[in-house]
DNA sequence: CCAACGCATGGGG
DNA sequence: TCCCCATGCGTTG
């Protein structure tokens, strides 16, 4: 590859190695992978606007190959010309003009990456309403599927459905975001090539085509140019230094050669040798549109040409998986999807319900619902014979792989688990990987994953992988911070500090419970046809731990005492100079003599390291800084803080935290929805660990001891006398704004159709409730109310089973008993959470109420829906969500941030 | 009675 | 609004 050994434009070197000359006003050649273009000296510059660069350079090389259709020579393989032509499903290329009256017009592997294409993206780019689904939706076609393209029927057929099909050109835009080299003369086909790129080139990406994996998609581009679509083969001689072979439909087979795969050594190595790295890119051949497109017209019947495949199902398959379904072969494996396990996937019913786009674009189309056996090799290598197969369903289908209990079982998956689908090339085998839950958080999927994975785990098993994603998950938080009120630092982050910054003991334990409070936790995700609405649940508790622990990260400012000013009766602390710090988490404890002292972890080495109690230690707090003991200001201190004395601390700390739980259980736990809720909060009692962040260091030093509002969080400058009600102070405004903010979000999120539902179905039960709280409570108790057996039950683990009996934790609706316990008559409609509830802005707005009888003597209460005025809440109430899981009895009791244990010592 | 099958339902994207 | 898909549930063997 000319770019791997050419110096770099900033040299003034010709880029053409060939060359190598040196130029004073280079031109622009090729985009390189970096986004940049060759510097070309003026020779070569010529050559490459004349199309004859290969030709001219590159004529001894390996490589050329014939145009199918022409017979025209093109150079493949080389950066260059990448663009120039098109790989053909039956195997061999045609270059683009002949594509071009094939109808083909999906071009090879969109490079560099879609990142690198933005700077120079036209504005029009984002026009998509050009884009036509069919060429660019069709996922990559079972590969034994004949080839369409050269069916002038299908072409024709396809023909009407594409009308950027004259822009075969745009290969080249769309590879390189510059001019086609091999034709750039060709006015005709530039501008064919804008248009296309008006369509869908934006997509510039790998994958550029197909089945919106990649190319078409903009609402989900892929990450980069490695996380696409699964076209991209995945040598697996390649691994120490990964490359990618494009593999394209059943090229391979008919020519196992090399010719029939383009291979590109990515710059991003580094990238690809991560997990995520390892999403194959895709690219699109020219047949998946039409293949797709025929088979989705004709065969199927579906025909909408729209084939998007969701970012989940997009195959995430790492180097030791792609190791492990290559073996000791020379197989090139293509990714095709993966789905992570539902419940009745995982279930006895031996059905594995596949994702509709996947099932007909990787495996044989099926015309009779009875299907088709279907061979799958695992990982072992052993065959499972599966019967692919779909069942109508509302116009639809809906497919499904019967029979795959016993290969489930062999793998020891279960629900939340990910299985994946590959094929491998030449042989077209369809291999069946898996990935347990824990090991799935890669950073592109962990947020889904962890938000809809039931994410079984395996006792807490802690393995490189799942270490290295909390790592970058760390990161990630660690780069957004927990500064900004608005960020919630997702659950993970928490889980990425505990097993970050612990020391290695530590950190197994935190790990393996942490993991297991995640994994359980989602894993009572499935298995109720509430599944959506619990994780919402779910996702209260771990905002509120999370920002129970932003909490605990606070510090005061350097700056003057605070200026305490009262807005609707509530007392703020504000800062002129200074906002509050965002503090490093620490351990609070005793040292031997008595005194109260911290211990915190060093960013770098990660040793605990003593300070005193006061000592307010940075967000990033290194040996280096610790001024209180100088023999361990340096990383390469012995840590004083033994494993076991560590260990011991923490339990501590959580016993602390399960006290103020328990404490609050009596009251808030009623308020919780249900079994799930309940569970929530046994998996905490259980796994017994929230990080450490979040409980060390919970106390807000300067601040109104439990206060949780924003204002604390992130106080607005300025101060003031007392704040009245129609005060308009800057303080007041952002208040006010970010109660409008959160109001605005709530009412976007719900739905009339919630709104109606919430209320018809709460008429009723609001009514008995008036009549008669006492029946209601009880009668409520088997749909989720509170009652200490049920926590039993969820202590021992049932709501996470699956097979739990779904008539309970169906009925384990959210809020349903919270909701009695806290409307108020002539309120419940803005109360209700809404039967089927679980809308977190419904429980937002309950507990910004709430928060809002607490501070505001009454006088918010009813008027938050104004959004504005004098309705405002402090809108810290919206972080506060673990109020969700305190909407207690008590309407005067004011929100609290939840479990932390030393944060709101009068927050219950 | 149980398991398997296959369709229906409905939440959510 | 349409579609997907997880799962409920009736039917059948």
């Amino acid at each position: 590859m000319s770019s791997s050994a050419a110096p770099s434009s900033a040299t003034k070197v010709c880029f053409n190695t060939n060359c190598n000359q040196f130029v004073e006003r280079p031109k622009k050649g090729w985009r390189r992978r970096t986004g940049e273009f060759a510097d070309l000296c003026d020779r070569c510059a010529s050559a490459y606007d004349d199309g004859k660069f290969c030709e001219t350079f590159h004529l001894k090389t390996s490589g050329w190959r014939s145009c199918e259709s022409c017979g025209k020579q093109i150079h493949c393989g080389c950066i260059v010309s990448f663009h120039t032509f098109v790989l053909l499903d039956a195997g061999g290329i045609e270059c683009l003009s002949c594509a071009r009256k094939s109808f083909i017009l999906t071009p090879n592997p969109a490079w560099p990456p879609p990142s690198l294409f933005h700077p120079l993206q036209p504005e029009r780019i984002k026009d998509v309403t050009n884009w036509n689904p069919i060429a660019g939706s069709g996922p990559v076609p079972w590969r034994q599927a004949p080839s369409l393209f050269n069916g002038s029927a299908i072409q024709n057929e396809l023909q009407p459905r594409t009308p950027f099909l004259d822009a075969t050109g745009s290969v080249d835009r769309l590879c390189l975001g510059e001019r086609p080299s091999a034709s750039s003369s060709d006015n005709n086909r530039k501008d064919s090539c804008e248009k296309l790129m008006n369509g869908k080139l934006k997509i510039g990406v790998p994958g550029t085509l197909e089945n919106g994996y990649a190319g078409l998609n903009h609402e989900e581009p892929p990450k980069s140019c490695i996380s696409g679509p699964p076209q991209l083969s995945y040598a697996k001689n390649d691994l120490s230094a990964p490359s990618f072979s494009l593999t394209i439909g059943s090229a391979c087979k008919n020519e196992p050669t090399d010719h029939s795969k383009v291979s590109v050594s990515l710059q991003q190595q580094t990238t690809l040798s991560t997990p995520l790295g390892k999403q194959l890119g895709g690219h699109a051949t020219v047949d998946y549109a039409g293949e797709t497109q025929v088979r989705n017209s004709k065969t199927r019947g579906d025909g909408r040409g729209k084939h998007h495949l969701l970012p989940r199902y997009w195959p995430r398959i790492t180097d030791e998986e792609l190791q492990q379904i290559s073996g000791d072969s020379n197989s090139v494996i293509t990714p095709l999807f993966e789905k992570m396990l539902s419940a009745s996937d995982a279930g006895r019913i031996g059905r594995l319900v596949l994702p509709k786009k996947c099932a007909e674009a990787y495996f044989p189309p099926i015309s009779n619902p009875e299907g088709l056996p279907l061979k799958v090799q695992d990982l072992k290598g052993k065959e499972w014979m599966f019967q692919f197969r779909f069942w109508p369903n509302n116009n639809s289908r809906m497919y499904v792989l019967e029979g795959v209990t016993p290969c489930i079982q062999s793998m020891q998956l279960q629900a939340g688990d990910i299985v994946t689908f590959s094929r491998i090339e030449p042989e077209g085998k369809l291999v069946m990987g898996c990935r347990k839950a824990s090991t799935t958080l890669t950073a592109d999927q962990g947020s889904e994953a962890c938000s809809n994975s039931n994410g079984v785990v395996t006792n807490g098993n802690v393995n490189t992988k799942s270490t290295k994603f909390s790592e970058e998950v760390l990161e990630n938080s660690t780069k957004k911070g927990f500064s900004s009120t608005t960020h919630v630092a997702p659950a993970d982050s928490t889980i990425a500090w505990a097993e970050t910054k612990m020391s290695d003991d530590m950190a197994t334990e935190f790990i393996g419970n942490n993991r297991s409070i995640r994994c359980k936790r989602k894993s009572s995700t499935l298995g109720s046809k509430s599944k959506r609405l619990r994780i919402d649940n779910e996702d209260l508790v771990e905002l509120k731990v999370t920002v129970v622990q932003a909490q605990g990260l606070m510090r005061p400012p350097s700056s003057d005492a605070p200026t305490v000013i009262v807005i609707e009766g509530c007392e703020f602390e504000e800062y002129e100079q200074d906002a509050p710090i965002i503090g490093r988490p620490a351990i609070p404890s005793v040292d031997h003599s008595g005194e109260k002292i911290q211990w915190v972890q060093c960013e770098d080495c990660f040793k605990w390291r003593k300070v005193p109690d006061s000592a307010l230690l940075p967000s990033r707090w290194t040996c280096s800084e610790n001024s209180w003991d100088s023999e361990r200001s340096v990383c390469s201190a012995d840590q004083e803080l033994t494993a076991d004395h560590l260990r011991d601390l923490l339990p501590r700390i959580n016993k602390a935290a399960k006290k103020m739980k328990a404490s609050k259980q009596e009251t808030d736990v009623e308020a919780l929805d249900g079994l799930d809720a309940l569970a929530n909060l046994a998996i905490l009692d259980e796994g017994e660990t929230l990080p450490a962040s979040s409980q060390a260091t919970t106390k807000h030093p300067r601040h109104r001891p439990g206060c949780t509002c924003i204002v604390c969080i992130q106080p607005p400058s300025g101060k003031g006398p007392k704040h009245k009600q129609s005060c308009d102070c800057i303080v007041c405004k952002s208040v006010k704004r970010r109660f409008k903010t959160l109001m605005l979000k709530r009412e976007k999120k719900l739905s009339e159709k919630e709104a109606e539902a919430a209320c018809q179905k709460l008429q009723p039960q609001l009514a008995g409730q008036l009549l008669d709280a006492g029946d209601i409570q009880e009668s409520n108790d088997d749909a989720g109310h509170f009652s200490p057996q049920r926590g039993e039950l969820n202590n021992e683990g049932y709501a996470d089973d699956p097979n739990y009996p779904n008539e309970k934790k169906s009925s384990a609706l959210p809020f349903k008993g919270e909701i009695d316990l806290n409307a108020k008559p002539e309120r419940d409609d803005e109360l209700s959470p809404g039967s089927d509830s679980g809308s977190i802005m419904r429980i937002l707005q309950v507990a910004a109420e709430q928060y809002v009888r607490h501070c505001g003597n009454g006088s918010f209460t009813g008027n938050h829906e104004n959004g504005d005025g004098t309705g405002e809440t402090n809108p810290n109430n919206c972080v506060t969500v673990g109020g969700t899981n305190q909407t207690d009895v008590d309407h005067n009791r004011p929100l609290s941030i939840g479990t932390a244990a030393s944060l709101a010592p009068n927050g219950q």
